[in-house]
DNA sequence: GCTTGCGTTCGAGCGCGCTCGAACTCCTAG
DNA sequence: CTAGGAGTTCGAGCGCGCTCGAACGCAAGC
């Protein structure tokens, strides 16, 4: 498959800004979140950068099911936060909650519900392309003002104040 | 200057999808609102895409000032078309509206602000970039994820129902 | 003349996506 | 034994950005 191509894409993105979480977020991206054992709501939250309050909404929301340990504490399984990562995803491109609870019903329903799934997935890739177009034109227009005001267009400006 | 440049790069971003409109966004994003003579509020919403309820909301959280015709109807002239313009530009890209209140404080200030301002755009511009990059993340996990569901990942889906 | 339609002001309401506080339980370290 | 810290459930609250309804004004067309 294409995954190459994919990873590749993502990669081209990520040159420039941030620099040292390239790795995790790819990481995060096709949830290699490799990790066998289930880890805590603390780890989860750090993991996706999100509070342990957001999570608790997500699942009572019914966005994704969490195990107990012993003593009541959630356990997220591979499973739990394969989906997470997943779900946080969709939302950093504007996908709205309820549209991933639709989804989350139809994942649940099983393969019968592949040919819809793939829709809603087609429809709102459409949508982020139409938000890079633009987002696009918006850096346009804001370096054209930047511009206008005399500030050099460089890189960053991360070592300004 | 390189406004040129800016164009292209606008222009490049707008292959593709949507195709009618690129023509009119292109004149929207730097301001070729020329039309000299003032405009009533439902073709500056239809111009911008937005509702009347919401420029008279931005009116009157201070956005941008409006005359009145004859009959006490709004009356928008060149310059609050061009500010309009800008702000939902700014608003498609995300900044939030107490900060573009901030920035046409610090505008009607006179230009002494013009650093400040132009600090505001640079960080802005960050912004911007990095959601570039997440949204081109989330663009690819789309699509590795309509792969694995067998979908072909043409140029658009808006064939198909 | 009277309706229709688009505009006006004002204040209230709403949907979204969290976010928080209270009251409680549990485990661990000192 | 006790204090602290992190977890739990439950319901309520909040900030954002609109969005709407009510009551009214004006100007044009039948």
């Amino acid at each position: 498959m294409a995954t190459d191509d994919l990873m590749s894409k993502a990669l081209t993105a990520l040159d420039e800004v941030d620099g040292p979480m390239s790795v995790e977020v790819i990481h995060r991206l096709v949830d290699v979140s490799a990790a066998a054992d289930p880890m805590t709501i603390r780890e989860v939250a750090d993991l996706l950068d999100m509070s342990p309050h957001t999570l608790r909404y997500y699942e009572r929301i019914g966005l994704v099911e969490v195990g107990r340990d012993a003593s009541g504490h959630r356990s997220y399984d591979a499973e739990a936060v394969r989906r997470l990562v997943f779900l946080t995803r969709m939302r950093l491109s504007g996908m709205a909650i309820r549209d991933l609870q639709h989804y989350v019903r139809l994942a649940d329903e099983g393969d019968d519900t592949v040919p819809e799934r793939l829709d809603l997935l087609l429809e709102h890739r459409d949508t982020i392309r139409r938000q890079l177009k633009e987002l696009t034109l918006s850096l346009a227009a804001t370096e054209y003002k930047i511009a206008t005001y005399g500030g050099h267009t460089g890189p960053s400006s991360a070592g300004k104040a």
